[in-house]
DNA sequence: TCTGGGGTCCTAGGACCC
DNA sequence: TCTGGGGTCCTAGGACCC
């Protein structure tokens, strides 16, 4: 095809390899903290022994706590309870949900302004490459940058970041862990493997306890245990694909491929109800705000969905899962809610106990730009939804942008009157007459 | 101790098509 | 009589991450 060299210059033996890339990983520090203190300074922000998460009453857990608090063993996603059994004088505060969005937008918008790509990965995690950039950067060495952007971050936002710097995502991620709190940390191109030898089994991302469980039983404890296994008894243990990627993660190589416009393949949400829900009504009153909420989402996005998901928990915490894609992709409450209903009739046919979570997910998104189908034939399971309907979502959605959450009541009245039955779900919905 | 809510990715089996 | 060999899409479940 097209030669990378010019006909004239000598062609080398061995392709050069590229040069290492220069990514870096900033992680904000213990986020959901730092924004409660900032969102109220005279409360939150003067207390030492925090908690952020759910109450204590409720079935919470803990979703971030200060450094103080740690130190008495509080961990994320520790129940409440135990948290303050740990930690008796420590103060717990819901998660300030709005502030940690505006917040994060402040955050990935500083460091758009300071490196030319930046991924957002979390709410509190973002990479970046800045390969490429030695001579805008007048040669300054990979510390001096993460120090600077670290600077310029606290300044702009008021979030206290560490950053973590090297040749790939992986080697940024762990290095971040070196930097913490309020500090960089870069390991320098060449030193990958050296650098994972220092590095716990267990802080490895994607070694999570169902797979440290196998290593250890198989006594591996460091990664030069795991690193000294034949790769045919590692292959025996976990299979081929997943000892390949184990390989790779313990030598240091690693995805460097920052994506700053990655694509959101789903949208979720649940709810774990303070008491188990036993009655049907109630549980599909429940369906119908989680179906309202996320419909709400994928229109903001301007998406439609081929795939809806139900997900329930049982009281015993057993957790089951029912999922039907459709022909055409929908976006309307109404449609969304009409198959998270026969979904949620199967998951209660097969097992009728009391529940403790619902959720609802969408998938397989299209753009709500893009051309449907015209359907030649009557659409025999009523899944798919008239323009009406979609109207009438997004007319929803601007009541509520206008008038608030108070408008959401208005909407399930409607809802309610023109949901079919769970018996006659099949059947085409009524008429339009409804929305009057 | 009694287990949140938002996601991603992988695997395995079945249906279906050529 | 003894049952191919892909490829794609879908579903369920699980591991994992913040």
């Amino acid at each position: 095809v097209c030669p990378r060299v010019p006909p004239s210059a000598p062609t080398p033996d061995v392709q050069a390899p590229p040069p290492p890339r220069r990514i870096l990983h900033v992680d904000c520090d213990a986020f959901f903290v730092q924004v409660a203190r900032l969102a109220d300074p005279l409360g939150a922000g003067r207390t030492p022994l925090l908690i952020v998460g759910g109450s204590p009453s409720g079935r919470g857990v803990v979703t971030s706590a200060s450094y103080e608090a740690r130190a008495y063993g509080v961990r994320s996603a520790m129940p409440t309870g135990q948290a303050l059994r740990l930690c008796p004088g420590a103060t717990v505060v819901s998660v300030p949900r709005e502030a940690v969005a505006s917040r994060s937008r402040a955050v990935r918008e500083a460091l758009q302004s300071l490196a030319p790509v930046v991924e957002a990965a979390s709410v509190d995690e973002f990479y970046l490459d800045i390969t490429g950039t030695e001579r805008l950067f007048r040669g300054e060495p990979l510390d001096g940058t993460a120090d600077r952007i670290r600077r310029a971050v606290l300044e702009q936002t008021s979030v206290s970041t560490s950053v973590g710097g090297g040749s790939n995502r992986l080697i940024a991620k762990l290095a971040t862990s070196r930097a913490k709190p309020a500090g960089a940390f870069i390991v320098p191109p060449g030193d990958e493997r050296a650098f994972m030898r220092t590095v716990p089994l267990a802080d490895i991302p994607g070694i999570g306890p169902a797979l440290l469980g196998t290593l250890t039983a198989k006594g591996l404890r460091t990664v030069d245990d795991a690193l000294a296994v034949e790769p045919d008894w590692m292959a025996r243990w976990l299979g081929a694909g997943r000892a390949d990627w184990l390989l790779c993660r313990l030598e240091g190589r690693g995805d460097d491929e920052v994506d700053p416009d990655r694509a959101r393949k789903s949208i979720s949400s649940e709810r774990t109800f303070t008491r188990d829900e036993t009655d049907d009504e109630r549980l599909d009153t429940h369906l119908l705000i989680l179906a309202e909420s996320v419909g709400r989402t994928l229109r903001a996005q301007a998406l439609r969905a081929r795939t809806v998901s139900v997900k329930i928990r049982d009281h015993d915490f057993s957790t089951r899962q029912r999922a039907h894609s459709l022909p055409e992709a929908i976006e309307s409450d109404r449609a969304v809610h009409g198959v998270a209903r026969s979904l949620l009739a199967d998951l209660r046919a097969a097992r009728r106990v009391p529940v403790r979570l619902l959720g609802i997910a969408l998938g397989a998104f299209e753009p709500s730009g893009s051309p449907r189908q015209l359907t030649l034939f009557e659409d025999p399971t009523g899944t798919t939804e008239s323009e009406r309907e979609r109207e009438l979502s997004r007319a929803v959605d601007k009541l509520r942008a206008r008038f608030g959450p108070e408008a959401v009541a208005l909407a399930r009245v409607a809802h309610r009157s023109q949901a079919p039955p769970p018996s006659t779900l099949h059947a085409p919905p009524s008429d339009d007459s409804e929305d009057s």
